[in-house]
DNA sequence: TCTAACCTACCTACTGGTAGGTAGATTGTC
DNA sequence: GACAATCTACCTACCAGTAGGTAGGTTAGA
């Protein structure tokens, strides 16, 4: 595809080929699925054989590995660095990079994208989801309870049990943007938000006759 | 359903194969995906030749779309048979569908397994997908505002975008029912239900204090 | 006899992966 | 500094297997 503009250049110093295959392959994955790109497509890609891939990642399952890792640092390193912020912007600030995602060609979440793969998937690959999705789960359940503590957030029972639903939420959002535009993935998040605000302090008056 | 394509030949004794290819059919795309399973999955679990399988749907493409308006019959079935159940019965009715799909075999939603592959489908089938989902989507939507009108539920806004949030989280759940077992499917499924729920009516007595 | 419903035999395109080779940079030894 | 050995990062050519699909023959029942 685009050959011409990245020749491979051997010996040259050019070692970044690794980082632009574990690039590719993340966008890939989150557009076509792990079981729908090939080797060729990353070849392409990049202006490199297929055969070269080999070198790097000696198996498809250990790309997957190294994808799925990748996408687990990304993470943390947007955890860290939006740690200052209160509850209710780094919520906000974490459904907009589902937004980002839908957006941008409709890419999914990579969970999601592996999970319906799963069953095609090698036990190594499965784990580093697994990895990646309690990422995001624990994540998610301490900015609720967070936020539950400081008034901003309102939802029955465990914060865990509120994070589950709200990943599985979000990873649902994306896939449903692909059918109806982004339009409906802003729709999903806005109501998702409203169900989590807290319940307005009703009329003053109402709570003097209660009480 | 499909009586176009289907081979209604008055005199001769119509063979099942055609239900069959579809039955099996189904139930791979819930599991492995669209493009995961070839007519040679479908040849080998029937018990006859590959080839056979293009007398019943010349393309792939057109078993895709057969299959998802199969789909959307069983759909259309079963919201006939639960006309008579108050909205919160036939919430639960409905949520029951996807954790027996994860029971059996780690079966995901077909929406959320065509969405992965949507990329890589041919538009009638993206067109079957998107009359399915949008089937869900009315039931849904009219369940809950029945349901909010009778006092059952409780959600902020509009109907509709309360549905897609639930179809939205039934389609992750599913999913994560993969990675972390049947446990977590019900998890889900009971705080979605839990953040439905109508407010406490606080106490009796203080209700008729407020009317 | 007609034809629905299969079959055999084959096609092209593509998959992940392997074998063996090579240009050029790096390193260790004298 | 000279130079052989080794390493990096690719290459060509190929493998067996599988994908969806096609052409044309066979068979069983009305």
């Amino acid at each position: 595809m685009n050959a011409s503009s990245t020749p491979s250049t051997p010996g040259a110093r050019a070692s970044d080929t690794r980082a632009r295959l574990i690039g590719t392959a993340q966008a890939l994955l989150q557009t076509h699925g792990f079981a729908a790109f090939s080797y060729q497509h990353l070849a392409d890609e990049l202006g490199i054989r297929k055969a070269s891939i080999h070198y790097h990642f000696a198996s498809k399952d250990d790309l997957g590995v190294a994808v799925l890792a990748a996408f687990r640092a990304s993470f943390d390193e947007w955890v860290r660095l939006h740690l200052g912020q209160d509850p209710h912007a780094r919520m906000l600030a974490y459904l907009r990079i589902y937004t980002r995602f839908a957006r941008d060609h409709g890419k999914a979440c990579p969970v999601a994208m592996v999970s319906s793969d799963f069953f095609d998937l090698p036990e190594t690959v499965r784990e580093q989801a697994r990895l990646l999705a309690q990422a995001h789960l624990l994540w998610l359940a301490a900015t609720l309870e967070e936020g539950r503590q400081a008034g901003v957030f309102a939802f029955p029972g465990e914060a865990r049990r509120q994070a589950e639903v709200i990943g599985c939420a979000a990873q649902g959002a994306v896939l449903s943007a692909r059918m109806w535009g982004d339009q409906r993935m802003d729709d999903i998040l806005r109501q998702l938000l409203a169900q989590l605000a807290p319940p307005p302090p009703a009329r003053p008056v109402n709570i003097q006759i209660m009480d």
